[in-house]
DNA sequence: CTATTATATAGATAATCTTCGATTTGTCAA
DNA sequence: TTGACAAATCGAAGATTATCTATATAATAG
């Protein structure tokens, strides 16, 4: 059981950052973006984002006044097979690598 | 965003639930076999069994006064694809099916 | 420089969660 | 049936978390 597994795990461990992460999942939005879609304030977003940021499950870009975020895919999908491994040894879970 | 994966995430976002999750992995133990391994009450061990529980995670079983549980790799597994699927889409996280 | 807009941080509150000691419930042996 | 042991539940204390309002910081336009 390492940190970062239980790092990962409280960081989905909310259904409003679960939704900010499906939001982010495949393209960038700044921080009012994601107020507009959901039913919360800004500072509760800028908060589930510095947690998704602490656990490094997204990437940040600065431009002009905006703050643009996205989730990290590639951070997810290791976190999900490192969970896997630990506690499904006797699974096996992969990422599949396009072969070309 | 579905419930059970805010369930789940829920249920790995503690450091001691991920311990007996590690003890339950690949064996079947009884309660106090968990409060031995660990240095927690059984009323503690007992809690952390019921929230797995009610995430399907682990199976039970009873034994004259012993309860033992071991935890659900299947479950464990699939709930790490369906994550995936969720929140890393443009990879491909599977669960390799032995051919044979 | 000042006003405006976007985001982050601070501080407070309420809800949730972890843990414990005490008690109850379940199971068996005598 | 009673006594002993295992596990679950209860109720409370303390810690952590989610959320809000208010405020501070950052960036830009004028």
């Amino acid at each position: 059981m390492t940190q970062s597994s239980v790092t990962f795990a409280k960081a989905l461990a909310d259904a409003t950052r679960q939704r900010i992460m499906s939001l982010l999942c495949c393209q960038w939005l700044n921080v009012s973006g994601i107020v507009d879609r959901l039913e919360v304030t800004q500072p509760t977003v800028s908060h589930h984002l510095g947690v998704l940021r602490s656990a490094g499950l997204v990437a940040v870009r600065r431009q002009g006044k905006h703050v643009f975020y996205t989730l990290n895919q590639d951070r997810v999908a290791n976190s999900c097979c490192q969970l896997a491994e630990e506690f499904a040894p006797e699974r096996e879970v992969v990422v599949v690598t396009a072969s070309e």
